[in-house]
DNA sequence: CGGATTTGACCTGCGC
DNA sequence: GCGCAGGTCAAATCCG
């Protein structure tokens, strides 16, 4: 969607009074060297619903979905974040020859979502949308990305 | 054997 | 209304 998304890397790096500012070079085991948050795109939408087709239920339920982006260096597709997920879909984007996967959180009732996409132009730097909030600890404690996640609750505009 | 992945089909929103 | 693109389901399969 974005295709420069280096400015927004710029405009997080220039501007963190709107919240979001996560930089941070590991380095280390997990060969992810850089990553950084988009903005939260904190939206409303119906969401949920789905099937059930015909019967008119309206969509009074009006949570709204945060989703938080991050870009981060890696070779490998999916980071481990310390929670469980199952992926449930992949699709292939145009403009973009690398597939995209969807996870979900297996954890019972947790219905956070995310999405990993890796970027034609740089296949060294993938995507990763979370959709959602966790409700529930994590369930595998990793080394340092443990750390990592710990921040971004922090940082989230409940 | 149970849970996670794979993969094509299916659904929905949107633009023409 | 149709077709495309993105998102999800679910049956089959894989793997510990």
């Amino acid at each position: 969607m974005e295709p420069n998304s280096c400015q927004a890397f710029n405009s997080f790096h220039g501007d963190s009074s709107n919240g979001l500012l996560l930089d941070w070079k590991s380095g280390s085991s997990r060969s992810a060297e850089s990553c950084f948050i988009q903005k939260p795109e904190v939206e409303e939408t119906d969401n949920q619903i789905m099937k059930s087709s015909s019967v008119g239920k309206q969509k009074e339920k009006k949570i709204r979905k945060q989703r938080y982006a991050f870009e981060t260096r890696s070779q490998v597709d999916v980071l481990d974040d310390g929670y469980r997920w199952r992926k449930y879909g992949q699709k292939a984007v145009k403009d973009n020859k690398f597939p995209r996967s969807y996870y979900r959180c297996t954890h019972q009732g947790c219905n956070v979502k995310k999405q990993v996409q890796r970027l034609t132009k740089d296949e060294s730097v993938v995507v990763t949308t979370y959709e959602g909030v966790h409700t529930h600890p994590i369930h595998k404690p990793t080394d340092n990305f443990e750390q990592i996640l710990n921040q971004m609750h922090i940082y989230k505009p409940f």
